[in-house]
DNA sequence: GTTCAAAATGAATTGAGTTCATTTATCTTT
DNA sequence: AAAGATAAATGAACTCAATTCATTTTGAAC
């Protein structure tokens, strides 16, 4: 574990990396040159230190995946559950969350597997969540599973945003594909963006059929 | 690009490895220490070989992955379509779907972005289900967008059951985080897992407000 | 038997994450 | 002001991936 908070004794070298500045540029390193781009060499090296510096103060890169995950969970909007009635208020969020985590796919499987008492933000925003579901007459036994299935959802969909446009050309099977091939071609006609059809297709149904 | 199908002049030795007997062998690998302990020398060692040897069979690790994407797809199983209505089909097909790529979730990146051409029995799914929607009476255009839907649910929620079951705890946070915290134990106390409870209650609400 | 080309080899390359002994720099104490 | 304590930073090294390539092996076709 890694301690820089509190300090007693000694003091020794001011420090050039705290957490704040390293996600920061970790950040700007992903936003720039995607998740392949991120690495401890070159986050080092933007941040002008050697790369095992950067192992006094992250404990590996999973580590620093979380602090990524914590800071991009702050750009997920949960205000509308303030402001607007529950389900459209989940339209939002949900929304909102997909969106974000579209540019953040590799930070998925790492989120999906670890404890939210390590995130404080997501527990706020699940906690905001359970108390509009709950407030609005939901059986408490159900909310885990609603929010679960929505999330579920909302990763699965984030992923679908990164397929290619062609994704589903059948390439030389069209003879056996008719049925999927002529769906392709209605759905192409209708001009939206098959991952945003989807996408409001089935949040609508999640909420319609799981919320009050 | 490989080719090891249609031979034409001056015989070379008989080959030790075919895609048939690499995917197997990997798949034994990934069955029985995860993909973590899939690599191409132990996949190499695996079947008695140098690993420099498979990279006349297969172009890159991503193409292996994709074979054996191919081999997993075919414990998915579709034949409800056949025998059961749409709604009780669907429910089947995509709980068969989960329940396989719990056990593959490396694999779901890969797929969710790689053209479906390259992958026959995944096309040949697709037109199924397509099929059976269509001749439900969907309209077309709405066919691929609830395809995607399950899909991504189907996805999100595979990744979901390699939770730990403890991954909700909230930790030090009990008191900020009242609502969520009721509603972990009210779930509990029902005794289904969560992902399951999420999964059960996701798919039925998706079924019902997409299909006819 | 000679030839030819696919298959297999083994050494080397690249690039990742991480460790560790050592040095540096600064705060605290005297 | 000097000494002591200690976190931070360094640079070299280590491990372990995937992949490449020059070379050798080998078995079918002529």
């Amino acid at each position: 574990m890694v301690e820089n908070s509190h300090r007693k004794a000694g003091r020794p070298r001011t420090s050039v990396l705290d957490r704040e500045r390293i996600t920061q540029h970790a950040l700007e390193l992903v936003t720039a040159s995607g998740y392949e781009g991120l690495t401890m060499q070159r986050l080092a090296k933007s941040l002008g230190v050697s790369p095992s510096a950067l192992y006094n103060h992250v404990d590996s890169k999973q580590d620093l995946l979380q602090w990524i995950q914590e800071s991009v969970m702050t750009q997920v909007d949960s205000s509308s559950f303030d402001t607007l009635p529950l389900r459209e208020a989940l339209g939002h969020w949900a929304t909102s969350y997909r969106d974000t985590f579209s540019n953040h796919i590799p930070l998925i499987p790492v989120i999906a597997v670890l404890p939210v008492a390590d995130s404080p933000r997501t527990l706020r925003m699940y906690e905001r969540v359970a108390r509009a579901l709950t407030e609005a007459g939901l059986a408490q036994e159900q909310v885990v599973p609603t929010i679960v299935a929505l999330e579920s959802f909302i990763f699965g969909s984030a992923m679908d945003t990164s397929a290619p446009h062609d994704i589903f050309d059948a390439g030389a099977h069209h003879e056996e594909t008719q049925n999927f091939t002529e769906a392709i071609e209605a759905q192409r006609r209708t001009e939206v963006p098959t991952s945003d059809a989807s996408f409001q297709r089935g949040l609508r149904a999640l909420i319609e059929g799981m919320v009050p």
